[in-house]
DNA sequence: TCGCCAAACGGAATCTGATTCCATATAGTA
DNA sequence: TACTATATGGAATCAGATTCCGTTTGGCGA
């Protein structure tokens, strides 16, 4: 899986440089958890021990250091969907992985968020992160329409964007986002009576 | 229908201020509908011809303002629902109804926006809007069951809740909007096979 | 190993917009 | 008409984001 975001830059990094930016994904990442994307710029760079200037040299905008951050936990949830797919029924493995997915959302509080409001940040942030999932949850889809068990033909991105809106009420409403997943499932079902 | 929020102010307000209340909601609702939610508070004075201290004066927090320019509106949403219910089936007010509502939640771009993220902000302007809402979907939703053309048991809060963040992409996405809705009403039916 | 210099750095300076303060003006009353 | 509590507008203040600039340092050539 070499899809990734590793454009090298003309010139490469210098040491420091390199080091600065590892440092400041993690402090991101710490800040994130800890107070929402809209996080001070301030304490993000307190947090990876760098100055400001630094952090803005690498990261212009708040939703590059945004992406960073996520890029890795994004990985993760791909691998768990091939995991899923092999060990279950298509239709269990897909709710299972959205499910997965819900949980990823909702640990970011604030990425849905950030996600959404706002048709530039939905195409910026949004598209990248989507774009790389979008494969997975169609194989996924593609699956469980195999086996009879689905009609509805609701596409892919259409979903990973359904399930992160829902989750924008935060970790504390996880049980309304669950209802709501559930609801959305089964109408893509739809289940030919119970 | 006397459940306005009008509690009446210790001291009445004079007659200026009450003039200036009136041009603040009026300017707000053209400044929002131009510039969303997180338009200036310079701005919206501007635009109703006063300074921002009179503006703090009368509504010390922006969701406050958000919430009288809201007011109106949803007030009319609620007509529409009583309209609908006595003019079509059950089932087929409530979908209509939720497109209008839908509408309401879009035409103010940024609203969605506003009543999520965090819950502090869901709890505080969220709440007192569906909350006016909820009664008005509860009493479709029962009249969609009564004919048996529903099933499922979601809630009116649940479902307003999940059209406004289905929203949130904005009016430019519409459609996305709009499909994922119908999935949620397919699921609420279950159809018994189509 | 040493010295050079472009790359990188940190924190101060600046800018933007929100919020508060206060001297002045006015509605409403006697 | 005069008086006073209520309101007002714009200036002052504050908070946070973004940019600037003099200093430091990694990495390369001698």
């Amino acid at each position: 899986m070499t899809s990734r975001n590793d454009a090298v830059p003309q010139t490469p990094l210098r040491a420091d440089a390199r080091r600065n930016v590892e440092a400041l994904v993690e402090g991101a990442r710490t800040v994130f958890a800890r107070d929402g994307v809209d996080a001070h710029v301030k304490d993000i760079a307190l947090e990876a021990g760098v100055g400001v200037a630094t952090l803005y040299r690498h990261f212009p905008k708040r939703t590059d250091l945004v992406l960073a951050v996520l890029q890795h936990d994004v990985d993760e949830c791909v691998e768990t969907a091939q995991e899923l797919a092999a060990a279950h029924t298509p239709m269990d493995a897909l709710t299972l992985w959205l499910d997965r997915y819900c949980a990823f959302v909702l640990t970011k509080h604030g990425l849905a968020a950030a996600l959404q409001s706002g048709e530039a940040t939905f195409a910026g942030l949004g598209a990248q992160l989507l774009e790389r999932l979008e494969p997975t949850l169609d194989e996924l889809l593609q699956g469980a329409r195999v086996t009879g068990a689905m009609e509805g033909g609701a596409s892919a991105m259409d979903l990973l964007r359904a399930v992160a809106h829902l989750c924008t009420p935060g970790p504390a409403h996880i049980d309304y986002t669950r209802r709501m997943i559930t609801l959305l499932l089964t109408g893509l079902r739809q289940d030919p009576a119970t």
